[in-house]
DNA sequence: TCCCAGGCAGGGC
DNA sequence: GCCCTGCATGGG
């Protein structure tokens, strides 16, 4: 069972995600402070977090490189790790400002390569979050691996605990579209929610339950 | 009460 | 390179 099989199984049983939801009118910028405010939390924290920056009027580069940290602090405080996420998303905005003119579209036209790395120097970005970054804000066909993708994969007998070599198979296995990789990671992630918690619950599971109960 | 969430960085080895 | 730990709030 390989990712394409994966993919429709749970395309047909979840429906489309539509992810990355965008509340506001500068969708690449939020998209990448989203990114960022996800780590290790949920969206619906995100979404206070976010929609409090929209109402204030602070969801921009160069608002969020000059506002007082105090106040960012009580606005993304929901989603946990709120002194070093506000250490990060004012880093991004400052390099934003610096070097692209605040304008992340300038960032983003990069190249494919380019960009990942200019992103993995940045400050609390990871692969993952680079890589969300690249599929989600600018369209690039780079696919984001993150826990629930090792753990389910991992279950199907895929077991690696590397990054790239994960990415490689998944990405040598999925038709080369926007819209294929966006919905499969946001599949994978519903999946794992419903399914693949750490504690195995394979009842009903939509991928072959006799795979899946090889549980760890 | 305990476990977990759409990770990352830094240290030890 | 891999493994461990701190970071923190909120929901089940």
């Amino acid at each position: 069972m390989d990712a394409p099989k994966i993919y429709q199984s749970l395309l047909k049983r979840f429906g489309k995600q539509n992810w990355w939801p965008v509340l506001g009118s500068n969708p690449e910028f939020e998209i990448a402070i989203g990114t960022i405010l996800t780590q290790q939390t949920t969206w619906q924290q995100v979404e206070k977090a976010i929609t409090d920056m929209i109402n204030d009027k602070l969801l921009t580069p160069r608002k969020l490189s000059t506002a007082n940290i105090a106040e960012i602090h009580e606005m993304i405080r929901p989603t946990g790790f709120y002194r070093q996420k506000s250490n990060r998303i004012i880093n991004f905005s400052n390099y934003l400002v610096k070097n692209y003119d605040s304008d992340i579209r300038k960032l983003l036209s990069k190249p494919d390569n380019e960009l990942r790395q200019e992103l993995l120097n940045l400050e609390g970005i990871g692969k993952e979050t680079a890589d969300s970054i690249l599929l989600y804000a600018a369209n690039k066909l780079i696919f984001p691996v993150d826990a629930y993708t090792f753990r389910i994969f991992s279950r199907l007998g895929v077991k690696t605990n590397s990054y790239d070599e994960l990415q490689g198979i998944i990405q040598n296995k999925l038709p080369k579209d926007l819209e294929t990789y966006k919905e499969f990671h946001a599949l994978l992630v519903m999946l794992g929610k419903t399914y693949c918690k750490s504690k195995p619950q394979c009842s009903d599971c939509p991928l072959n339950v006799s795979h899946m109960r090889t549980c760890s």
